[in-house]
DNA sequence: TCCTAGTTACGTACAGCGTACGTAGTGCGC
DNA sequence: GCGCACTACGTACGCTGTACGTAACTAGGA
């Protein structure tokens, strides 16, 4: 055998076959789907070499022959569902298209509740992540601003969206690895920040929590972060 | 022993003693130091419940006493390092005092680069957290909005300075962890990266990445993306 | 004052993880 | 048609978080 990740690689360098030998008996998306199968299902912490393998009907070790190590299956992963990404047709309202790119992509995370704690060490450039990057420079064309500055813009608004969406996906997902509900989590959380308003330690932060009435609409406080963004990019604005 | 951890809890909310039984022989402070001091040297891959153990020089699990799962540990963490955040005088120019907050968070995750890491997973509000946003309140005091728009900032920018830092960390960081050098592995993604530029099918994407004549100044398009986030919430330029 | 109940301390043990290594079988290229 | 690169995968190792049980200790109530 050869030796297995001596030396730097890109899984998507690395060709699906070789030729020589018998013939394998999954494709990588083949790999990349039971994982996502079994992600989407039990979390991302059910998706081990063992249950891949199991999903896909194979020992164990067998998967090392597609994947060198498990965080290039998580790269497969990524980019299995960057394929969820509509490309479709710019507007000529850049705005617009770049709204509808981050909802979607929010849409895609709800989807798959693992993917924002994927993202951060996810590096691959995968083909699905450059057809998207494109996808969002194809947005921008009528937007009149140095590439570099399209590509910040791209990169800043991607980062928020997963940052936000993370955020509400990860306080909600929780209640499901904890043997208790969400809802007495919550109510001993406000029981505990209650108790620290009360000590007076915290003026401003109190009268920010007491001056809001009524639950936090998240998608109305996501949308509002996304409009700022672009509002910073919007030469019309300046 | 009383069941640990049956019920939800903030491990803020857990009193330090309780009175009855032998004297604790460590504070919560020595743990979060041991672990910090881990983390610091060896990653945060290193911070194990043994380790930290050995390093106060107690049994594995003793620690279960102060700290109900290995998640609260993180929670501490979090916190001890964010007593290094500076409670600086307000000088009434919100911009440049949200500004150093900003870079100061950013200085603070390059000292402990596990930071970003552990920070999407947090949701303690531990003491420390309370008292920087406190004092951001106080920074956007001369700031005319509502006091739900300058959480919105304070919650925006920061998520910001996470995922901008936390990328780049995450990138050096590789090199650190594998067994090959960054400039190895960076020269083998942009072998790759120039592959698929040649295929032909990212074409605005190609034209970005020619355009861009030498390395990315990375804090220049750090300290761009700040400034912009400030100008989405300035009332003076809109 | 003593007793006892609530703590702390921590050794042992278990299930599960990623994956190194070795071996057996397969089929393409020379 | 031979050889070798490749696939397949069982076994095993070192590591993880942590459940559980036991021994030592001390503050509060009698």
């Amino acid at each position: 055998m050869a030796d297995r990740a001596a030396v730097p690689e890109v899984i998507w360098a690395r060709p699906e076959r070789t030729g020589r030998g018998p013939k394998p008996a999954f494709t990588r998306a083949d790999i990349a789907a039971a994982a996502v199968r079994i992600a989407d299902a039990s979390g991302l912490d059910g998706v081990t070499m063992r249950q891949v393998a199991a999903e896909l009907g194979c020992g164990t070790m067998s998967l090392y022959n597609y994947v060198p190590r498990k965080e290039d299956l998580y790269e497969l992963m990524i980019d299995a569902i960057g394929s969820e990404h509509e490309v479709f047709e710019p507007s000529g309202d850049w705005r617009a298209d770049m709204l509808r790119n981050a909802e979607e992509t929010r849409a895609i995370m709800y989807r798959h509740t693992w993917v924002p704690r994927l993202m951060p060490g996810v590096f691959g450039f995968s083909p699905n992540t450059l057809r998207y990057v494109e996808h969002c420079l194809a947005c921008l064309e009528p937007l009149d601003v140095p590439a570099g500055t399209k590509t910040e813009l791209i990169a800043l608004l991607n980062g928020v969206v997963t940052t936000y969406t993370g955020n509400e996906i990860a306080t909600a997902e929780r209640a499901r690895a904890m043997p208790w509900s969400a809802e007495e989590e919550n109510a001993v959380r406000m029981a505990y920040l209650g108790g620290q308003i009360a000590t007076g330690a915290y003026p401003r932060l109190t009268a920010a929590f007491t001056e809001q009435s009524g639950p936090v609409d998240l998608e109305a406080v996501f949308r509002r972060a996304l409009v700022r963004i672009l509002d910073a990019f919007d030469p019309d604005l300046r």
